[in-house]
RNA sequence: UGGGGUAUCGCCAAGCGGUAAGGCACUAGUUUUUGGUACUGGUAUUCGGGGGUUCGAAUCCCUCUACCCCAUCCA
């Protein structure tokens, strides 16, 4: 399979390999408050996905701490999305709400902590008080409250003893954080209101930011998976679970993109608007990217599956392509769909020289795919094709039926057109045509070539069906709203033919019909009397888009994107200073000087090595590309190497006792331990091999087992010149001196 | 504007100092009684821009730019 690991996955490794947690515990926690879409089928596929691949568990938790907005109609639909994908989440499904005593009882214990207050502001001077992205909050003037006033108002709140906004429980963290999540993020308010599951006992209901990490903690859930926007609210997370100090191991968040998709909108917002305005004919319109309108319109839980996995998971936010969607529902139904022949629109044929009827036996599937199945068809003098198989003037490169070029009837006979007849207006109307008697499918001593064989059903034969084509909702690439909508996004056609097998012995649901798309017999107002059939995707056409791109001149813009460079801040006097010095004095370059000067710990850590070793420059580069990112890390002072062990792994660069990559090395571990570079050095034999008559042997054996890439390197690839010097300190486990490699290996492949 | 994220082909996306994976889309050809499928090839001298460190940088350092998220008693 694949073996590239999303960074999901790659977590969970490393946290079972390192012991972190036995088991692997994620959950899928919608809020009931709407109908799953496609992006809930990602967050499903990565939650069930991830549990088992690592036999571990994932729960279905409703998250439903807001009653307003929240209906069992909506839990029916989510159960039955994550059903029809096919996971399974085991005995049965989780409510929040099943948690409300165990999470009161945490508020609780965070007032006692005075960790938390009832706060009496109002909604207003709440958001007031709490500053904005550039302005420090305030606190409110309750948060000094003492612990037996906030019990006893917490617990008054909850008998329901006062009015909705009069007060709310926040946790006491930090109004001038710099995250405004933890600028005292509110706990839990007040709300009269009828909970479809807990119903009136409660008064009070828990916030997100408090219900999350304890619902994940309580189920003993390991990763918490959640999408981009909450990355703010993480440290909210875990500061609940820290400051109650529960019981490790405790749940861990992470977070990737959300799943958009051109040409749709995936917000409850923006599909409501849909839904509401009559736009679509329901939260299962077949056109919606919802899990109702998806399974509406035929498409396979496989299809949607398999969608999910090959778009990744990833941190980067990104517009998947619709393309990639219908090339899996297409490459799923290519392997499954039984073919058969349907007229979209007919045009009479009426051939002149046959005479009787005859039944044909055709098979379901074709060749290619291992499928047996046979149906009847009907054929006789009169029938139908569809209109854009007939050109009385075809343009080049047109293989079916025309004056002049005769066509085969899939699966019967090859025919030519002898009469065209038109209405008064001059549109074709009937084609009088001729067929050829020993040319019969499968028995065919005719010898005639034909470019392409057609479609076509019989004419009193056939049956009526109800055919919608559906098209992308919107015209744009990236809808706002209504006022980018599709207007076309379904067409409705009442009369299409089709032949009477399909009808009549009900083989699948789902068919290919020949040389138009995949289609689905409506689930709902398919009627023996009334047949209907959703278009789900079309064929791939190569001919339509060849007529595309000959009518359209492609025109590229190609304009390249201009980087504007912004103004670099301007040094203070004392870093100019510092910098002249470096660069005048030591003789640093620029880049290495202004990034020591402007960074003021570095600095002093410069000055320090280089009381130590009289060797600028080389003290310069490795403080100001090694310890600078230590310094990034760790932040603090707590470096665990000191500027004389510095100046003891430049020394030995600069004696060329370890080489640069191998520097690297003993800095890592440095960083990590503490421990002396020579001592490091010593431990692991880190001593560099600069004798060409150790390193010779080594080149000649990696040339002799590598000739394509020395054919390459010989036909001009210089690139490849990394790649033989880094299999030689490959064999050499780092230790080969990289220059003397280099200039060996340049010297036997010239 | 403070903080938190993200940037690799037209669209997704691997890659974590040593030859720029893969899928979709596109494209050329072979097969074909579906202009489908299948198969074979072609598609990034370059990783948002500019510098630096290194024998060697998409990967490390500095810096700039663009986009996303955060100031609901929503989740």
């Amino acid at each position: 399979m694949s073996k590239s690991k999303d960074f999901l996955r790659t977590i969970v490794e490393n946290d079972l390999k390192s012991g972190k947690y036995k088991e692997i515990v994620t959950r899928f926690p919608p809020e009931p408050n709407g109908f799953p879409h496609i992006g809930h089928a990602k967050s499903i596929v990565i939650n069930f996905g991830i549990a088992n691949d690592y036999q571990g568990h994932c729960n279905l938790r409703m998250d439903d701490t807001n009653p307003t907005t929240e209906d069992t109609k909506y839990v029916e639909a989510l159960k039955d999305a994550v059903e029809w994908l096919g996971f399974n989440w085991g005995k049965s499904v989780c409510f929040t709400s099943d948690y409300f005593p165990k999470l009161y009882d945490y508020a609780v214990e965070l007032i006692k902590m005075d960790k938390a207050y009832v706060d009496s502001l109002g909604e207003d001077e709440i958001r007031e008080y709490r500053g904005s992205v550039t302005e420090d909050g305030k606190r409110s003037k309750y948060a000094k409250r003492s612990i037996e006033e906030n019990l006893d108002l917490f617990e008054r709140m909850k008998k329901g003893e006062f009015a909705e906004g009069e007060h709310v429980l926040r946790a006491k963290i930090d109004m001038c954080a710099d995250n405004m999540k933890m600028r005292d993020p509110l706990l839990y308010r007040i709300k009269h209101a009828h909970h479809f599951r807990a119903g009136d006992e409660w008064s009070v209901y828990p916030m997100y930011d408090f219900a999350h990490c304890l619902s994940d903690y309580i189920e003993g859930v390991s990763h918490s998976i959640c999408t981009l926007e909450f990355e703010n609210n993480r440290d909210v997370y875990n500061w609940v679970l820290e400051t109650l100090g529960v019981e490790l191991p405790r749940p861990n968040q992470h977070e990737f993109a959300r799943l958009n998709i051109n040409y749709t909108v995936m917000s409850k917002r923006k599909l409501l608007e849909l839904v509401e305005s009559g736009q679509v004919s329901g939260w299962d319109d077949p056109r919606l990217p919802t899990i109702a309108g998806y399974k509406r319109r035929g498409y396979t839980p496989e299809s949607i599956l398999t969608f999910c996995s090959q778009i990744g998971v990833a941190k980067a936010n990104s517009m998947v392509d619709v393309s990639q969607l219908e090339f899996c529902i297409r490459d799923d139904l290519n392997k499954k769909a039984p073919r058969v022949m349907c007229i979209l629109d007919p045009l009479k044929i009426t051939i002149e020289n046959y005479e009787g009827r005859e039944t044909i036996n055709a098979p379901y599937y074709p060749d290619d795919i291992a499928k047996d199945g046979l149906r009847e068809i009907p054929f006789s003098k009169e029938i139908y094709i569809d209109r854009g198989d007939f050109m009385e003037q075809p343009p080049k490169g047109y293989y079916r039926l025309t004056p002049e070029q005769p066509v085969r009837l899939k699966h019967a006979y090859i025919i030519s057109c002898k009469e065209i007849i038109k209405d008064a207006n001059g549109n074709i109307s009937e084609i009088k045509a001729e067929y050829y008697p020993e040319s019969k499918s499968g028995f065919d001593t005719s010898d005639i070539k034909v470019k392409s064989a057609i479609q076509w059903v019989d004419a009193t034969q056939a049956k009526t069906i109800e055919v919608r084509l559906y098209d992308r909702l919107f015209k744009d690439e990236a809808p706002d709203g209504l006022k980018d909508i599709n207007p076309n996004s379904l067409q409705v056609i009442k009369n299409a033919l089709i032949e009477p097998a399909v009808i009549t012995e009900k083989f699948d649901e789902r068919f290919q019909f020949e040389r138009e798309g995949y289609f689905y017999a409506d689930p709902i107002d398919y009627t023996d009397e009334n047949p209907v059939f959703n278009k789900i995707v079309g064929l791939k056409d190569s001919w339509n888009k060849k007529k595309k791109t000959i009518s359209n001149t492609s025109n590229k813009p190609q304009t390249k994107k201009v980087q504007i460079d912004g103004e670099v801040v301007a040094m203070s006097n004392k870093q100019q200073a510092l910098f002249n010095r470096y660069t005048v004095n030591l003789g640093l370059n620029n880049e290495v000087a202004n990034t020591l000067a402007r960074d003021e710990k570095l600095s002093n850590f410069y000055e320090e090595t280089l009381t130590t070793l009289n060797s600028p420059v080389a003290l310069a580069n490795i403080v100001a590309n090694e310890v600078a990112r230590e310094l990034k890390q760790i932040q603090k002072d707590t470096l665990k190497f000191n500027a004389k062990q510095i100046s003891e792994l430049v020394k030995m660069i600069d004696n060329e006792i370890v080489s640069n990559k191998i520097a690297k090395q003993i800095f890592e571990q440095m960083a990590k331990t503490g421990e002396n570079p020579t001592k490091i050095v010593e431990d692991k034999g880190l001593i560099q091999i600069s004798d060409p008559a150790k390193i010779l042997p080594i080149i000649d054996e990696i040339i002799a087992n590598n000739p394509d890439n020395v054919a390459k390197f010989k036909a001009g690839n210089k690139k490849l010149l990394g790649f033989f010097v880094g299999q030689v300190l490959k064999t050499t486990d780092g230790k080969a001196n990289p220059k003397v490699v280099n200039s060996l290996v340049t010297k036997k492949l010239k």
